[in-house]
DNA sequence: CTAAACCTTCACGTTAATGTCAGAGTCAAC
DNA sequence: GTTGACTCTGACATTAACGTGAAGGTTTAG
């Protein structure tokens, strides 16, 4: 497929699209005229890099990590636990703000809670 | 206590603090000669902003969700009845927060997993 | 009183991940 | 063999969250 369909299969802009190639995440093949060419494969390699980048990985993190992520056929690379420490880490810091806004939720349904009970 | 030794307090530098609040998350009175004064509160205040703001969040997110934070030994302060549905409302946003980030979280997990069972 | 340290408001610079537009080539259909 | 949809490569614009001075007031220690 060309990149106007994987746009419309991965809701991602083209110009998004160019910018993944550009950063080393997508390699598709080129036609004659210089028309890039995506495969099948490419548009669950689209999803996994906005999940990624949503979780806020830059591209040069997935770059790394998206060689390690298995329904790329055969091909497993090597693991660098640096990598593995930094995803760790950032889970970690969502899991903080996780906590920070539920203490938050929970002191605001006491309020709540005394409120109504109050009148 | 002046803009200095808040940046020392926190770690975070006294353009970042400036830009705070320009965004609204920071209210610090002036005094006549133009300076900042903040009070102790907003050392823990300008923390909870470090911890969401490297959680993802933006800071128009964080000030919705700021306001609602109330200090642990800051015992329910009387509240208007009437604010009692925009307390609901702001709990709900916090939900969100919560689910967004959770849902975020997931998906690194998953990753780290896949990445552990490679090597 | 004066120097050092601190603070103020502009205002332009930076990085990441795009948006947008221009000018030009390509492909499928009629 | 021309129309119209699609694609190409630049290249400048944008947003967020700051960094980095410039030029100039303020506060405090001696």
């Amino acid at each position: 497929m060309r990149i106007g369909e994987l746009s419309r299969r991965t809701g991602v802009s083209e110009r998004a699209l160019r910018y993944y190639e550009e950063q080393g995440l997508l390699r598709p093949e080129r036609r004659p005229s210089g028309y890039r060419v995506y495969r099948d494969v490419d548009v669950a390699a689209v999803r996994r890099i906005r999940v990624l980048l949503t979780a806020g990985l830059s591209t040069a993190q997935i770059v790394e990590v998206l060689p390690c992520m298995v329904d790329d056929d055969d091909l497993l690379a090597p693991i660098c636990p640096e990598l593995v420490d930094e995803l760790v880490k950032q889970r970690d810091r969502i899991g903080a703000a996780i906590d920070e806004l539920a203490a938050t939720r929970a002191n605001l349904d006491t309020i709540i809670a005394n409120e109504r009970r109050a009148s």
